[in-house]
RNA sequence: GCCAGUGUGGCGCAAUGGUAGCGCAAUUGAUUUGUAAUCAAUCGGUUGCAGGUUCGAGUCCUGUCACUGGCUCCA
């Protein structure tokens, strides 16, 4: 495939980079197919994405939904069918914002200030359209031969709330129809790992009206989440973390402390009695810092690390609510570490290790952000650089590919983000690692130094899950509801055969109960292949023991495992390997 | 909070403005079962909620709540 280069040059397309030049031309081509039915709409940015490419459209008093979609479609096929040539100009600056003008683009000359003196400002063409871009482009309409328009939202211009919301339109496109094909079919396997699914078939947790944003946990999550929390808490001990629980409601002054009571309010369920006012805990903080201050604190002691499964509530906007990834209520795996400033690199490092064990025990891949200095900030130029200089250490000491997220730390602290993707590719921040100098100088923390001197803590919030509620959501839809054993609601189904073979069923079972395993057995009067089908689609159980005439007769059991293969053993040596595989947490 | 869409029995779905149906599940009975759905009967909904238009509303309109996909925000 050529493409056109935006000093006018043709070359054959770098094959890694087709598919970005195809869809960034696609959104072109959708916003001249746009402008030929919608002819006052007025166009924003319209770059490529991971498998297309959307438009942040102002249509003025037009409303447009999916429903307007197909004629769009339609007509950006007439433009690939006319085969339009694209071709490239640039503009000295002034003309370049004439052009947009006298076009009605106002959104681009918005954009063509924005631009550094110095900016090659270059405009692509294909038939009467013409869109400010830096390119490349492809050289023919035809070349697009594989797309789909998708979806119809809002956007807020240049991504600020306060800006007006554009109606952007999502578009898919692909070098041939049969990847356009492949796509749609991984798409349609992915919605079926949707945790929310999962989620319900397995009843592991349910929602309801009267609490949005606040899941129930039902038994079958509960076994899950105590079995995440064994999992926690023994890693907590490893890394040398104390354990601790604060109070979930607390009382104003101690918000006003914090901040939070300024800062935070919108976000805090609060309420009042005895002519008191009081706010339901939306963070861990304030009460690690109420007990670091319980009693005088020699540098001797730091780090103190304290863990906390706290239970926060937040009142997050209701739009953002997404299934266990974005509640209202839930359980963080927070931690609060009281260090001095010489332990910053330390504890950072010490910190991401057990961060990063949770993901390699998972199997989850993760990216990592580095937030700096934002502009609202506070503290000292020396803090922060320090503290800057203290992560970054520690992430290049572990050897971590990160990226750097220029401004958007914490206004009192920078931090470490880690992202883990859902089935869909979003991606949600887990683990967090923030170095703060605010809290301990408004809670007025101190310790006994060396030399007899009164110093100010340093704290790290952090927090390797992110809470046990989003981490379960993402174990889901990574596993797909197949939970390796040891996380598994039910470790060991155990289905009779037939009616006869209930109480050796019931005895075996128990012998497996005795033994710590998590066990269910299928008393119904069913055939043997529906409760196998159950078992294996619905309970997504490890194990399934069926139990018969022969088994009950040879005093074994057959094993049926994920691979469908099913052995006939011994119920003792079945029970030293299952139990085995769980207390290593194998898989 | 913003933009668009959706909302029917526990779950998944159906119903050109004209008597709310189906499958699964559940219950009962029959069957006593050998590796991904045994058969039959029964039960279950006034269609998220509140108004409105109409002779008549699941279907049209308004408001509201929840959910879905995005935006913003965020663990």
């Amino acid at each position: 495939m050529k493409i056109l280069y935006n000093d006018g040059h043709v070359d054959v397309c770098p094959e890694e980079e087709e598919e970005h030049v195809l869809r960034h031309s696609a959104a072109h081509i959708m916003a001249q197919a746009v402008s030929r039915l919608y002819p006052e709409a007025d166009f924003g940015y319209g770059p490529a994405t991971e498998n297309g490419f959307y438009y942040d459209i102002d249509f003025g008093d037009t409303k447009i939904s999916e429903d307007d979609l197909p004629a769009i479609e339609d007509e950006m096929k007439k433009i690939v069918k006319e085969n339009l040539k694209f071709s490239v100009f640039e503009l000295p600056r002034e003309e370049a914002i004439k052009l947009m003008q006298e076009r009605g683009e106002a959104y681009k000359v918005e954009h063509i200030g924005d631009l550094p003196e110095d900016a090659r400002i270059t405009f692509y063409q294909q038939g009467d359209y013409i869109d400010m871009c830096v390119g490349p482009h492809i050289c023919y309409t035809k070349a697009l031969k594989a797309f789909k328009l998708t979806a119809v939202s809002g956007a807020y211009w240049k991504n600020d709330a306060n800006n007006k919301m554009l109606t952007r339109i999502n578009g898919v496109a692909f070098r041939t129809k049969e990847e356009m094909a492949e796509h749609f079919r991984m798409l349609e396997e992915a919605e079926k790992r949707d945790h929310r699914k999962i989620g319900k078939e397995m009843e592991l947790f349910m929602m309801d009206d009267t609490g949005p944003g606040f899941p129930f946990w039902l038994p079958n999550g509960m076994r899950l989440k105590n079995a995440l929390m064994q999992y926690w808490m023994e890693m907590q001990d490893a890394y040398g973390y104390e354990q601790v629980d604060t109070p979930i409601i607390l009382s104003r002054k101690l918000w006003e402390t914090s901040g939070h009571w300024d800062h935070y309010k919108a976000n805090m369920y609060t309420t009042s009695i005895d002519d008191e006012d009081y706010a339901i805990k939306p963070m861990n903080c304030p009460g690690a810092c109420l007990i670091y201050k319980s009693k005088p604190r020699s540098y001797r002691d730091l780090p103190l690390k304290l863990a906390e499964a706290g239970k926060d509530h937040r009142h997050e906007l209701k739009g953002a609510l997404h299934g266990l990834f974005r509640v209202r209520a839930f359980t963080q795996d927070d931690a609060h570490l009281f260090i001095r400033p010489d332990q910053i690199t330390e504890q950072v490092t010490d910190t991401a290790h057990l961060i990063t064990a949770y993901y390699h025990q998972f199997g989850f891949p993760y990216k990592v952000e580095l937030s700096t200095r934002p502009e609202d900030s506070m503290g000292s130029d020396e803090d922060w650089e320090r503290a800057e200089a203290g992560l970054a250490a520690a992430l290049e000491s572990m050897g971590v590919d990160y990226t750097i997220n220029e401004g958007d730390g914490a206004f009192y602290g920078p931090k470490i983000d880690f992202h883990l993707q859902d089935c869909l590719g979003r991606t949600w921040q887990c683990g967090t690692i923030q170095l703060d100098f605010q809290l301990p100088h408004n809670f007025q923390l101190e310790y006994t130094d060396a030399d007899g001197s009164k110093k100010q803590p340093i704290m790290i919030h952090r927090a390797g899950f992110g809470s046990f509620e989003r981490f379960i959501g993402m174990l889901t839809e990574q596993y797909a509801g197949k939970f390796p054993t040891w996380l598994s609601p039910c470790q060991v189904k155990v289905l009779p055969v037939s009616e006869k073979h209930r109480d050796y069923s019931q005895a075996v079972a128990q012998k497996l109960r005795d033994a710590g395993v998590r066990v269910k057995v299928d008393m119904r009067d069913e055939k043997i292949g529906y409760k196998i089908r159950e078992a294996r689609s619905i309970d997504r159980v490890p194990y399934m023991l069926i139990l018969g005439e022969q088994e009950e007769e040879a005093g074994n059991i057959s094993v049926r495992d994920r691979s469908n293969e099913t052995v006939q053993r011994d119920l003792d040596d079945f029970i030293a390997d299952i139990t085995a595989e769980i207390k290593e947490r194998r898989g």
